[in-house]
DNA sequence: CTTGACCTTCCAGTTACTGGAGGGATTATA
DNA sequence: TATAATCCCTCCAGTAACTGGAAGGTCAAG
């Protein structure tokens, strides 16, 4: 059993963060100590590790606490895992797209852009 | 002057952004009715849109009112528009990178992954 | 026995809106 | 002229996922 600050440097995560997921039931600590203290087992720090991970994917903590469920399940269908990750990955090909975009057009403006003392800019020209 | 649903008509956003502009002093209204009713010229209106395009391109709200100062300043230095343009270029380019390298190890797992009822299942395994 | 480093809870702030309540103003219709 | 529909107003709360800070309890070391 570990205190949070133990924990946290265990799941490479802010206390705070770690006592956030407790208030939101993502993660509960596994006890509480006489003076009320949040304590963590090992199984507790590899279900934040999970989520630390799936966050870094982009995962919602929605989408955490269903992964997270299925993490646990025994009896779950890759399928399930499979429909959330592939969810996400439409999502990020969707942002991609959409950044290509982006990309392209200011990035010309900028190049078009003297950059000089002078008011001309077709950066503004294009927003106005 | 227009009322404030035909203004957010115009500049093609909801009354409620345009309602919101003005709170936080953004794009204020050039008047208000009798009756308190917030009237809308052409200025403004095209400010509004200045500000729409600006947003579409992930500018956030305090750079759009640096960018929204330099469209109504004459005596502008194009440099300074370039060089707002340029942070958010980069922060885009930064965006990308993260996004490509998600979707190459997502893309992996969800390819490797079977998708049927059984439990074994490589993302579990690589985010536990 | 005090100091410092822990820990607790609770509240506020972040970004850029959005939804809704409660209530006044205007306009169209009967 | 009465009323109903459609505006408009302000203010408050909620969104996502934390983060910072205040006020105060606990614990180990010197």
């Amino acid at each position: 059993m570990m205190n949070i600050s133990k924990t946290a440097e265990s799941a490479e995560m802010p206390v705070k963060t770690v006592r956030y997921y407790a208030d939101i039931g993502l993660v509960e600590p596994s006890a509480r100590s006489a003076a009320g203290y949040r304590e963590y087992d090992e199984k507790a720090v590899r279900r934040l590790i999970f989520i630390r991970r799936s966050r870094a994917f982009g995962f919602s903590i929605e989408e955490c606490r269903e992964l997270l469920g299925l993490y646990s399940d025994e009896n779950r269908s890759s399928a399930d895992v499979k429909a959330i990750a592939k969810k996400r990955l439409i999502e990020i090909e969707k942002k991609q797209v959409e950044l290509q975009a982006l990309h392209k057009d200011l990035s010309h403006l900028v190049k078009t852009c003297q950059g000089d003392d002078k008011p001309n800019c077709p950066i503004i020209d294009y927003l106005g």
